[in-house]
DNA sequence: CTGAAAGCGCTTACAG
DNA sequence: CTGAAAGCGCTTACAG
């Protein structure tokens, strides 16, 4: 089974490669009964333009290299959800590859990108949010932001040389305080995280710099070995379920490890909503699909998504700003349940609209 | 900034075009020491051969095109993600695109793959599924198996003469309900779903036959306009709960119905768990994120990937049996918390091991 | 071990 | 409106 080209096309009309070309692509006049005997045969063939011999000519490939630590966790389903939707729209393919957060799969990811020859690379996770990272691995990506455009999805972009577009989580803790503040909440706990990842750490920080602006009693302990999932925030409840006095209101480090908390209090017998009221960051399906709906600051993935094409398409196109650029947009906060009673009130029992 | 290319660093080595290409691929001998000083070239320019005019010699990609209806579902993240995994160190790139499960967009990606040269394809939801699709959806994807290697993942791949790769659905049921007898229950209700989709439909189908040849009442009835959900199975407890008498075990269509349903019950006073026995399919994260841990059936997601991987793979490469198979595959029953009671001991309130 | 040359399949000024 | 021809950047028999 032979592969069909322009030439068997042309040679079966009688008409000359180029002007089978034209009539495909529609680029340039073709005689209406000629291009309607070529698209006769290219739809009996299922003729199909050979991309590479296309790319060759345009030198660029409409494909966008997509690297997130692992897709099965929602936060960047979503991201990469959205940014695909746009990223098709604008006739962009996109690769995503899963480095599990390890540096050593990253570059490999990385180099197969550039073998690929990608108009473009999106990178989440791994070594964007790692505080401590290698000299190598910072190297690595100042490289290669000059072969490719690059962007980054983090806050701490800058030392990579590179382009970041990411959420501003120092406002999305303020907003969170504010909120909790309103509801009359004054001792506010910070569960799950570690002080590895600029996300984690960055929140440790905000939290700790509103609480005090803000007139709060802030604590933040991770009290957990587990960090970023369910489980820290079951076994950070339990710890704190051990205390003599309770928080008012205890903030996950992610949704996962609030829902885990919340649940670890309910399983205590502690009333929630009411009692405590619960909070975290990334607003993803857990929110919802509990007993209790939980309060999150949610990254607004659809406009996230479309401020990283954005940049990046910029770049492929060298238009806007040179050098490397950092931008941090406002996250939203969703209340639901979990927050919606007043501290006084809810020593009440009274339960607010 | 000129793009590099093999006549560049021939013209600055002193060589030929053909010598470079044989020192960067590796693909014929090349004198030691010219090899090193065109490596060097090779480094300094951060030269990348443009796979373009590679790829147009090879006359495939490595690269594949993957279809779900949407990532942020994780039975499909897991699905890609150990797809992905295998496929890369197969040396393979993997394209992923979100059909929403709409056929038109459906449509609009198998045509873009195509223009990309892809490899093979994998199509995983959306008309796969559907019982009742038009004869157009149909050839279309006959007519596509034609002209590059696909896998679709369900159960009903037959009716699209292409080649199918999926978990029997079947035997999950049987298992399942083997497990519910063994742990003495009877009445046992099915909800979630709806009869437009194989993969719920066939549940159905399997429920009423298993249950007959078990000897067990096994009802299915979806209970609630939501289907694949979290709300799915809250609204269908509630459905429950006013009537007269509640049964021994409730399956979920999944385990976000299954959690649902657990949770409403759970809100509602009843011992959980204990009173009820509650199951679902996936074995997602929902399982473990919550109050009680589910049972659930498991598709074995990274055995799963690996079949369909290893099936399009013989069919790129031409290998294996023409024709259109179907292979379906055992799932595995992963036993917890929801299953544990044995309707005895849960009347007298006594906990297995 | 190495170079000249043809070829992969398309596109696009150029000249009519 | 159309064809001949060059070119995109690489690879690979072929002949030394």
């Amino acid at each position: 089974m032979k592969k069909i080209t322009i030439y068997d096309i042309a040679s079966e009309t009688g008409v000359s490669a180029a002007t089978v070309s034209r009539a495909i692509s529609g680029n340039g006049y073709v005689a209406g009964e000629k291009k309607e005997r070529i698209m006769e045969l290219v739809d009996k063939y299922n003729f199909v333009p050979n991309t590479f011999a296309k790319n060759l000519q345009a030198g660029y490939t409409k494909t966008i290299g997509f690297i997130v630590p692992n897709v099965v966790n929602q936060y960047f389903a979503y991201v990469y959800y959205e940014f695909e939707k746009i990223a098709s729209e604008q006739g962009y393919m996109t690769i995503l590859l899963n480095s599990q957060g390890e540096h050593e799969i990253e570059s490999k990811i990385l180099n197969n990108f550039l073998l690929q020859n990608v108009d473009g690379v999106v990178m989440m996770g791994g070594r964007v949010d790692v505080i401590d990272v290698s000299k190598e691995d910072i190297i690595e990506i100042q490289e290669y932001s000059k072969k490719v455009p690059v962007v980054l999805c983090g806050r701490a972009t800058g030392r990579f040389m590179s382009n970041g577009v990411y959420t501003n989580d120092d406002r999305g803790v303020e907003m969170l305080l504010a909120h909790l503040k309103d509801r009359g909440h004054r001792d506010i706990f910070f569960i799950g995280g570690n002080d590895k990842f600029y996300p984690s750490y960055d929140k440790k920080v905000s939290a700790y710099k509103y609480g005090e602006k803000m007139g709060l009693n802030v604590r933040v302990d991770r009290l957990s070995e587990e960090t970023f999932n369910y489980k820290a925030g079951v076994d950070s409840m339990k710890v704190l379920l051990e205390r003599e006095e309770l928080p008012d209101a205890i903030c996950g480090i992610n949704d996962g490890a609030a829902v885990g908390a919340m649940n670890a209090a309910i399983q205590a017998g502690i009333k929630v909503p009411g009692a405590i009221a619960f909070a975290g960051f990334d607003y993803t399906d857990a929110c919802r699909n509990n007993l209790v709906e939980l309060t999150s600051v949610s990254p607004r993935y659809e406009y996230f998504a479309k401020r990283v094409f954005r940049r990046l398409e910029q770049l492929i196109r060298n238009e806007g700003e040179g050098g490397h650029t950092l931008e941090l947009f406002k996250p939203e906060l969703v209340v639901r349940e979990s927050t919606l009673y007043k501290r006084q009130a809810c020593q009440e029992g009274i339960m607010l609209k």
